[in-house]
DNA sequence: TCGATATATTGACAAATATCGATATAAATT
DNA sequence: AATTTATATCGATATTTGTCAATATATCGA
């Protein structure tokens, strides 16, 4: 119980830094290594080092060294993962109206 | 651009909690009063408050008053938009292939 | 092999967040 | 009016998170 809703966390956490959504926006429009995603962004190397390990941690980005680079781009699978998530959570049930009262 | 991530950010961040996730869950079974979430976690009453706060500041719960109870119920309309917005954001284009050198 | 380059890791620090107890507010009950 | 009940707010504290500079690792090219 407890444990399954730490792991959805960990997957939405991609989602609320100002910088990781810029980042999923720029490899919306194909996979980019990370020197590419650094010009963008105004943050350290180190910095986004680390947005690049939650990323891929939660599964919505899949990281494939080549040679010297890492090239990033959008998991498909963890990407429709986090969607059914965030439907299946959000998704009411036909009783809305019940237990309207409670004390 | 800056403030439309802090937006987004703001909504998924409602997410990104494992009380809130839990108290998602519960009101998808339909509207509760905040004495019944209160019930169900294992957390103070004013930490419940500071929940439900950003839960409905992010338009996912909408709160409604009833004398001196409240009644939190999921928002349609919120939902929708936190799901477009998931959806929009880890939409590849077409040339996903594009860009993958760079230096 | 040596220096340059790309990325990851570490350690320190600052900012944001979750939490609680105490108190405030507002509505219902007596 | 006074008391109880439900929720919100405040102030303090602990934890988590984002950030950077410095360093490590690994690869490439000369």
């Amino acid at each position: 119980m407890v444990l399954k809703y730490a792991k959805d966390a960990r997957i939405f956490k991609a989602f609320c830094d100002e910088n990781r959504l810029r980042i999923l926006e720029l490899l919306s429009s194909g996979q980019k290594c990370a020197c590419v995603l650094l010009d963008d962004l105004k943050i350290s190397q180190s910095t986004l080092s680390h947005h690049m390990k939650i990323l891929c941690d939660s599964g919505v980005v899949l990281g494939q060294k080549d040679g010297k680079w890492v090239h990033y781009q959008i998991n498909q699978d963890g990407t429709k993962e986090a969607i059914n998530l965030l439907e299946n959570l959000l998704k009411t049930s036909q009783n809305s109206s019940a237990n309207s009262h409670c004390c």
